[in-house]
DNA sequence: CCAGAACCGAACACTGTGTTCAGCAATGAA
DNA sequence: TTCATTGCTGAACACAGTGTTCGGTTCTGG
């Protein structure tokens, strides 16, 4: 099980490569280990002495990606610390790059495990980079803020991947911002309280 | 199975009432169709004399409150037709009014089915509400404004419930107004195209 | 070359699903 | 109240998928 092994290697890249070949064609619910294995031509005892099971080969099959995002992140400077589409705007590109695996992963046959990590993952991200800028006692507290630009910046990821990337990334972070931006810029400029008010009842 | 029967309305309503006690204990995964069927006491053939499997039983006990809230949305008149905290508002309050239902099966241990129709629902509604007032060659696609929209509200609320109801339904509703409404405002009024060069590159 | 490590594959126990059917009990209509 | 109808029961069954075990085989890096 150490990966300087070429047969642990070998092992692995099929199981992924199968996993992500047959979440395409059937979807991930309608997928059992065997077919994996079958596609895969790899034994079923070899399979559970590397993964837990279905879910753990999914997420260890996306961990490099993973990983590869969280590098452009976190190498990222300069921009408006208010946009939050900076950090979305990677996120698109890294799906755009990775259109095959983002798809078959992320998509609506793709199950709600990698979405929730990506979640997670930006959710952190904005709740660093906002945090410092938005007012102490913001009438829109911090959380909120995140959550609410973190599920739109996905639900957006999904829908463009599952019309199958018809726009440009680029085209979508500045969709995305065009859309984040002004909000949050209102929330944290102080200006929530008239807008609030004003549609209040 | 005709509804004026009464042993026809106690199973079921049996099963309903079975069905979100254990996923407020244990979670909608972490659940068989045996574990309903020993709570409510009720045969395993009469279940699926009844439902076809426990997703059917799921979408069939907030079938009757969906309804309810497609009726408030559907009554609904007046106010910003720009504004997406209009119908969002509604989905809050009857939230709120349901608490314990919303909890077990919209929050995080409650699936993705009746979190996806009430996307859908959403999304039709908002589709309806803001085509008609943006421009037709938008540079951001009625498509994509809806889809911000519905998952930024979905975001907030699965968030809201999982947190158990810490806030005011009005309170949530302007807090994603004030959240949402710039955004929608600034690429219906065309304002896009500044906001979207003045960050991209 | 070779000791160690990975792989194989068949068998097994287990959990959960969905169906069937004969007998029983509750129901609504007359 | 009667009674034909309809729903409920519960056990049994076939089936699909999971995760484990183990003796034998093959490959690998040193």
């Amino acid at each position: 099980m150490v990966d300087h092994d070429r047969r642990v290697r070998r092992t692995r890249r099929a199981l992924h490569e199968a996993l992500i070949a047959l979440v395409l064609e059937r979807g991930y619910d309608r997928l059992t280990v065997q077919d994996v294995l079958d596609r895969a031509d790899v034994g079923r005892s070899t399979f559970y002495a590397h993964y837990r099971d279905k879910e753990a080969l999914l997420t260890a099959t996306f961990d490099d990606m993973r990983a590869q995002l969280q590098r452009d992140v976190d190498a990222q400077t300069g921009g408006d610390p208010l946009d939050p589409a900076r950090p979305a705007g990677l996120l698109f590109a890294h799906a755009h790059r990775n259109q095959r695996v983002y798809r078959a992963l992320c998509g609506r046959e793709g199950g709600t495990v990698v979405l929730r990590h990506l979640h997670r993952m930006l959710a952190e991200v904005l709740t660093t980079q906002l945090g410092p800028h938005l007012p102490a006692g913001s009438p829109v507290p911090i959380g909120l803020v995140v959550e609410f630009c973190t599920s739109a910046a996905l639900g957006l990821l999904v829908r463009w991947i599952d019309d199958g990337f018809p726009d440009d990334p680029r085209t979508m972070t500045a969709g995305y911002r065009a859309l984040c931006l002004p909000g949050v810029r209102a929330v944290a400029g102080g200006l929530v309280a008239d807008e609030a008010q004003m549609w209040l009842q």
